[in-house]
DNA sequence: TCTGGGGTCCTAGGACCC
DNA sequence: TCTGGGGTCCTAGGACCC
């Protein structure tokens, strides 16, 4: 945490409802339509256009509940086609970096960029600039917010998104007071429902309320996390701009089932395929766990009985093998499985994730061969699967029939990650 | 019938040590 | 038998985000 650098100038791009942008790009009859995305399981529906906003389509809604209306007002469907979305979005990233050497890649549809040491003379310009461009050279519609911090340029881009040119800017010459006064305090970035009904019992609504409430108050309440809030919102930097994203610190892989798992065997399958799914993030991204974590549970919206459970397991020293990862999940699944339940959901969770140079090898480690060996193998799978496709060879455990899988059926083809569903032109 | 998946950060409290 | 206080490390779980 830090204050040392005032008079900084940050910018939060955000890509406009960007699944459905994404979508739009290689649909031209999306583009005169409402258009949605669904979750992974065309579960909730997780991006809306703005003609969807308006019919009234809230995010996270479950399909089921607005299927009636989406084909009564004529509203285009996608499943999520997320290597689609990862490539765009990377494209997008790319172009930012043009504009700004510190870029903050944030999530797949956000960037932070430092604008702090930049020529312009007008940050509204430069944000038109970046704006015209990306939809020039990429075809995603972004809104831009500038202000002196992260918070700030949350607000800002809140507001950008609700006027026609797509951009604001908090700076010197705004009046604070009338614009927090009108945001109310649950939209802050990091102030979720749980913060929110805290301040509210101290008649905090909105956030010039919060900006000028008692520091210490509000450090009892929310912890250092809401201090950090109250300080951005005053114009303090205490949420450092992250350059270099660290190597992730944990690898999750789960999905609940289409259908409910009532057999043990089942949902072992399930679980190894989870599992070999997980470690081959984590050789992807060249890194090693010492510890994973397992868990199950039941569908919480039926009124069936519940039941949910973890187990970790620990390995001596680091492994990315997708054998010594699959063991020991089915190890610890044995420790909490029971019979009886109607269960809807598995997951892995590798954590202790270090890169895969920093392994040091424990004085029980299994000897040198068997080790290079596991690797071998790894190596192998990996490169099969790449050439002929995912799945192409997988683990006995994993089973051959997945039927408690499911896959969107609305799915737009990979138009511009895979050659064989490169979109056509007559 | 049908309700996502993948992450991060923070804190409280227990275990352990001196 | 009496029976302290401070420090560190680890973990589970909560809260939040996209």
């Amino acid at each position: 945490m830090s204050s040392t650098l005032p008079n900084k100038t940050l910018a939060l791009v955000d890509c406009d409802s960007f699944y459905c942008s994404c979508e739009r790009l290689f649909c031209l009859k999306a583009r005169k339509k409402p258009v949605v995305v669904l979750s992974n399981n065309d579960g909730c529906v997780v991006s809306r256009s703005r003609e969807a906003k308006e019919l009234g389509i809230v995010m996270g809604v479950p399909y089921f509940k607005i299927k009636d209306l989406c084909q009564e007002k004529g509203v285009m469907v996608f499943s999520s086609n997320y290597p689609l979305y990862a490539d765009l979005s990377s494209r997008v990233m790319r172009t930012l970096y043009h504009f700004a050497p510190e870029v903050e890649v944030y999530s797949i549809d956000e960037a932070f960029m430092d604008l702090s040491s930049l020529p312009f003379a007008s940050a509204e310009d430069f944000a038109i600039e970046v704006r015209q461009t990306l939809y020039k050279e990429v075809g995603i519609p972004i809104s831009m917010g500038i202000a002196a911090t992260k918070v700030l340029t949350k607000v800002a881009t809140k507001l950008a998104k609700k006027n026609k040119r797509g951009v604001f800017v908090i700076d010197e010459h705004t009046d604070k007071e009338k614009l927090l006064t009108h945001f109310p305090v649950e939209d802050l970035w990091g102030i979720g429902h749980q913060s929110a009904l805290k301040l509210k019992i101290l008649g905090i609504r909105n956030a010039w309320q919060l900006l000028n409430a008692n520091e210490a108050l509000i450090q009892k309440t929310l912890t250092v996390v809401g201090k950090r809030i109250q300080q951005e919102l005053k114009g303090v930097n205490c949420i450092e701009l992250d350059l270099e994203k660290e190597h992730k610190q944990q690898i999750i892989s789960s999905k609940s089932f289409e259908r409910s798992i009532w057999v043990r065997n089942d949902l072992q399958e399930a679980l190894a395929n989870h599992a070999l799914r997980a470690s081959a993030k984590l050789r992807q991204e060249e890194q090693v766990c010492f510890g994973l974590q397992v868990f199950i549970h039941t569908n919480r919206f039926k009124e069936s009985p519940q039941y949910y459970n973890s187990a970790t397991e620990y390995f001596l020293s680091g492994t990315n093998s997708p054998q010594d990862i699959i063991q020991k999940s089915m190890q610890a699944l044995e420790r909490i499985y029971k019979d009886g339940f109607e269960y809807k959901k598995c997951g892995i969770m590798l954590f202790d994730v270090r890169p895969h140079c920093q392994l040091q090898l424990s004085l029980f480690d299994q000897d040198h061969s068997e080790r290079a060996k596991k690797e071998k193998i790894a190596q192998t799978l990996d490169q099969i699967n790449q050439k002929f496709g995912p799945h192409s060879i997988s683990f006995f455990a994993c089973g051959t029939k997945t039927p408690w899988d499911k896959n969107g059926s609305k799915k737009s083809p990979s138009f511009t990650t895979n050659w064989k569903e490169l979109p056509k032109v007559y």
